[in-house]
DNA sequence: GGGGTAAATACTTGCCT
DNA sequence: AGGCAAGTATTTACCCC
């Protein structure tokens, strides 16, 4: 993996940057630029507070300062080949991280045509078809090779299951291939160690995923699954934190309707408990609902426990049981 | 409906074989 | 890889206000 992924690992916390950025970056209407080491951005480091420079030849958005890539999936704007015959720099698709070979693969076509479309003579075709056989036992000769297509074929079918987002799904292959450079799965399923990637993806971006939903889809036990995810975790020293009960505040506002202010009051509330650790180890949803209760009563909202319990899929008593500490975090900040 | 207690159950973790 | 025990969190049942 290059420089900018070794820089990446360091700075996990800032998954959830990247894909509140790229999809502003793609959609940015912005006039290109024309200097070659890119155009200053209007935002600001998240780490250090330092100036992000957009090189689009690169695809990515890093910190002038202390190097921090913030988005390396933008898109590539510059003319391509087909408006500058003379620019070699661009041709073909954009790489991809989903496939092993970085969706970059040297296939010989399947007729038996030439390049201005003749066919060919019989002693050529015969000769075409041994490189073609060859190409292809090449492409997936390695046993590392072959566990790494199967692995992403795996996670691109459990990721489409789990309707989960592309930008999740790069993540999840960028993880995948790191255990298997690091050969985290030499002798156990592969399968486990690709549910595994897509698990910690997840909870890097923090997209609230429970460890049952990810391995519905997968043919692994739960067990083996908990298995590779904790050698994921050890062998790429993997930082990842407990559970943010933050995500589902927003799902269960929504979906109880509460007022805005309501939901601010229960993020104020939920952020102070999280600074205080109160959280880790607790049920997220059950967390996420007491700060939402905890924001009702602070707004006079007229929601009642039980219907807050509902939405969340917990019991009352759990709300009862968080909401007075978590108001005790909120008013005696640590 | 809110608040509580006690017991049952679920889940995690460490240890052992 | 599986079993067991201990500890913690959550749920259930039930009560009172």
């Amino acid at each position: 993996m290059s420089r900018r992924t070794t820089r990446r690992t360091e700075t996990h916390s800032h998954a959830k940057h990247q894909h509140s950025r790229s999809r502003a970056d793609e959609s940015s209407t912005e006039p290109r630029d024309a200097s070659e080491r890119g155009r200053i951005d209007r935002r600001h480091c998240p780490e250090c507070d330092g100036r992000l420079r957009t090189d689009r030849s690169r695809g990515e958005v890093a910190c002038e300062q202390c190097g921090l890539v913030v988005d390396e999936t933008i898109l590539d704007r510059r003319p391509s080949r087909q408006s500058d015959p003379t620019d070699c720099q661009r041709f073909g698709s954009p790489t991809t991280p989903q496939y092993h070979d970085d969706g970059l693969a040297t296939v010989i076509a399947a007729s038996d045509r030439d390049a201005q479309n003749k066919r060919l003579q019989p002693r050529k075709r015969r000769r075409v078809e041994r490189l073609r056989t060859w190409n292809r036992r090449f492409m997936t000769r390695q046993p590392a090779e072959r566990s790494l297509q199967f692995g992403l074929g795996e996670l691109g079918r459990m990721a489409a299951a789990l309707e989960l987002s592309d930008s999740l799904r790069e993540t999840a292959s960028v993880i995948f291939r790191q255990a298997q450079d690091a050969e985290v799965h030499l002798g156990r399923s592969v399968e486990a160690t690709v549910t595994a990637s897509l698990f910690a993806a997840a909870r890097q971006a923090g997209v609230p995923l429970t460890m049952d939903e990810v391995t519905a889809p997968s043919r692994v036990s739960r067990a083996a699954f908990e298995r590779a995810y904790r050698n994921l975790i050890t062998e790429l020293s993997l930082e990842i934190g407990p559970p943010d009960p933050s995500n589902h505040v927003t799902r269960f506002a929504s979906e109880l309707s509460v007022s805005e202010r309501v939901q601010r009051r229960a993020t104020a509330v939920l952020d102070a408990a999280k600074a205080q650790g109160y959280h880790v180890g607790k049920h997220p949803a059950g967390i996420a609902a007491s700060a939402i209760y905890a924001g009702c009563l602070l707004e006079d909202a007229d929601v009642t426990q039980a219907d807050i319990a509902a939405v969340a899929d917990i019991s009352t008593m759990t709300i009862r049981t968080h909401y007075q500490e978590l108001l005790d975090a909120w008013r005696d900040p640590a």
